[in-house]
DNA sequence: TGCAGCCATAATTATCGTCTATGCTTGAGG
DNA sequence: CCTCAAGCATAGACGATAATTATGGCTGCA
C-alpha cells in the first residue's frame, strides 16, 4: 500500500469524482484510476461505485475513509512538528551542568534561550563532571556543560575558560595587594573545595606545585556556601571567577593574584556523544545561546 | 513520501540497525538504505546516526518516530476494520421497513442476524414505502423492506408475498365459512386502513372491481390497533396473513376466502441504491438472513 | 594484520507508475 | 432520435524509480 493510493482515496472521497481527484493530485484521470484499482485490490475490497455521476463511496470505502484521514494526517503532523524541532522552536532539552555551571552560568544562557525557544521543554540536571559525563553516554541529556573531559565516544567543543581565584572577604589584609604568596595563603584560614570537584584537584596541585601543605580549616560541598563562609570572614578560598564576578563587582568580595603561579584556569566544554551527529535544532540552538552568552560575559569580565 | 519508508524508518529503529531492518522487511540492505535516505531527503533532517553499532535514532527521528508509527497503525487497524466488514462482522446496519415488515417480520430476521453478526450496529426506521423509499435514495438507510417500487435508481429484489387476508372475530358468522362474497362484507362492520397505506389501495381496489362501496366504519393508521378492534368483535378487516398468523393459529381470530377473487397478494421486496454495487459485508448477510427467515415462515404457512 | 560486521555507493535490471490515446456508457439537449 | 458531453476504464509506450548484485570504506577485535 502507498501513501498516494490513500491520498487518491481521500482526494476521490471528497471530490465524489476521480477526474476531479487527478485535477487536484495534478496528475491524469487515469494515473488516479490506477491507484484506486490497486488500492481495492490489495484490501480486497471495493471502495468506490463509479458511475455517471463520478465516483461514491461504498460501506467499506466509508469504514476505510477515517484509517486513511489518519495515516495521511499523522504523516502532516509528523512533518509539521520534524519542522518545528529542526528549527529549534519546540521538542525537549535535556542538560547536564557542573555545579558552577549550573548556578552562575547556566541561568543566563537559559533565560536567553528561553526567550528565543519556548516551545522547548527545558531538563536541567546537575551533578559532578564525570556523572555529567556518564549522562551524556546514556543519552539520559544530549549536552553536557563540564570541565574538560576526554572520552572516545564523546566530543567536547570549548565554551569558556573558568579562572580559579584567590578570594577573600572584602577588608582581609590580601585584599587589595596586588599579589599574595603561596606560603601566606598556607596560614592564613583556607575554605577548601568537595575533594569530588574538579577544583579540588587543581587547587591542591597548586599548593603541592609549591611544596607546602594547606591546613584546610573548612571543607564545603557548595560554592555558595563558601562564598558566604569567606564574606563572613571565615577565611580565604580559591573559586572560579564566574561565581565571583558580582560580589567583586559590588565589593562584598575582595581578591588577589597569587605570585608566581600561571592562571588557574580549566576549560569548560560543551559535550555530545560523537555518534549524535551535527548539532541540530534545540540543541544547536542551546549551543548557539550558549556561546554568545559567556562571549559577552567574558568580554564584560576583561572589559 | 511512502509507507514503505515509514515502515523501514520503525523498524530501523526497533531493531536499531540497517541490516537487520532489511531482513525483517525481506529486502537487500542497500534498499532499506535507499528508503532511509530518501525519506530523510524528504523530510530535509536526519533520522538517524549511522555507526559501527548500527543505526541510532537522533532527536529529530525520535520525534518523526510516533507520527510514522501511527500512521502505519492507521493503516493496519484499517485492513482489519474492512477485513470485518467485508464478512459483516461489524459495522452499520441502517434498515428501513413499511409498518407491517417492521412489526412482524423484522423481529424475527434481527433476532437472526444479531445472533450471528453481533459487532454490527443496528438502525431500524419505520415508515410507508414511499417514506423508505426516500430514505433509500437519500442512503440514511442501506436496505429498504418494503411492498414493491419502482424507481430507476433503486434495485428491488423478491423477498416474500403478503397475502391481503379477510380477518373475522373468532365466533363471527363469516369464520369457519369456506367462502364470504364481497356484497356480504360491504354490509358487515368494516375496519379500514390508513389511508396513506399501500393496503388502503389494494383493499379500495377490490371493491371498486364489484362495482360496491364500502362503509368504512372505522379506519386505523395500525396494524395492531385494527386486529385488537377486529378481536373486540367490532367488524371485519382486510390485513396482511403474516400480521395474523400468531392469533389465526391460536384461535383469537377468524377468517375465510373471498369468494370470486384472486389472492390480493403484494410482494414484498427489499431495495437498495442500484449504486451501492453488490451487496458485501452486513448488508449482504442480513439480505441473506432476511431470506431464509422469510423463506422458513413461508414454510410453516403453507405447511 | 586479517577478519567480520555494518553501512554507503555504483551500475544494472526489473518493476511500477504515469501519460497519451481511445473506448464505453449514460444523461442531456437540440 | 441523434449527437454531444461527462465520467471512468483500458491498452500500449515511455520513463522514473526502486530493487538487486557487487564492491569499498571504516572500525573493532582476535
Amino acid at each position: 500500500m502507498q501513501l498516494a493510493q490513500l491520498e487518491a482515496f481521500v482526494t476521490i472521497a471528497r471530490t465524489g469524482s476521480i477526474s476531479q481527484a487527478a485535477t487536484e493530485l495534478f496528475v491524469t484521470q487515469p494515473a488516479v484510476t490506477a491507484r484506486i484499482q490497486n488500492l481495492e485490490r490489495e484490501l480486497g475490497a471495493t471502495l468506490f461505485v463509479r458511475g455517471r455521476h463520478g465516483a461514491r463511496l461504498t460501506d467499506p470505502g466509508r469504514a476505510f475513509l477515517p484509517f486513511a484521514r489518519r495515516a495521511l494526517d499523522a504523516v502532516a503532523d509528523g512533518r509539521l512538528l520534524l519542522a518545528e524541532v529542526e528549527r529549534g522552536a519546540t521538542g525537549q532539552l535535556a542538560i547536564g551542568a557542573a555545579p558552577a555551571v549550573s548556578t552562575y552560568v547556566l541561568p543566563a544562557i537559559l533565560e536567553r534561550f528561553r526567550a528565543h525557544h519556548s516551545g522547548v521543554q527545558l531538563i536541567v540536571r546537575t551533578g559532578h563532571s564525570e556523572e555529567i559525563l556518564e549522562m551524556v553516554l546514556r543519552e539520559q541529556v544530549q549536552v553536557g556543560l563540564v570541565r574538560e573531559v576526554v572520552h572516545p565516544d564523546i566530543e567536547a567543543s570549548h565554551l569558556y575558560d573558568d579562572e580559579l581565584i584567590l578570594v577573600t572577604p572584602p577588608r582581609h589584609p590580601f585584599a587589595g595587594r596586588d599579589e599574595v604568596r603561596v606560603e601566606e595563603l598556607v596560614d592564613a584560614e583556607l575554605v577548601m573545595f568537595d575533594r569530588n570537584s574538579s577544583y579540588h584537584e587543581l587547587t591542591s596541585a597548586l599548593f603541592r606545585s609549591f611544596g607546602v601543605v594547606p591546613r584546610a580549616q573548612m571543607e564545603l560541598d557548595n560554592i555558595d556556601a563558601a562564598k558566604k563562609m569567606v564574606q563572613q570572614g571565615l577565611g580565604v578560598t580559591l573559586l572560579p571567577r564566574i561565581a565571583v564576578a558580582d560580589e567583586l563587582a559590588a565589593g562584598l568580595l575582595g581578591t588577589a593574584r597569587i605570585a608566581g603561579v600561571q592562571p588557574l584556569t580549566r576549560s569548560v566544554v560543551a559535550i555530545r556523544r560523537r555518534d549524535a551527529g551535527a548539532a541540530a535544532g534545540s540543541v544547536a540552538a542551546f549551543l548557539a545561546t550558549a556561546r554568545r552568552v559567556v562571549g559577552q560575559a567574558a568580554r564584560e569580565v576583561s572589559g
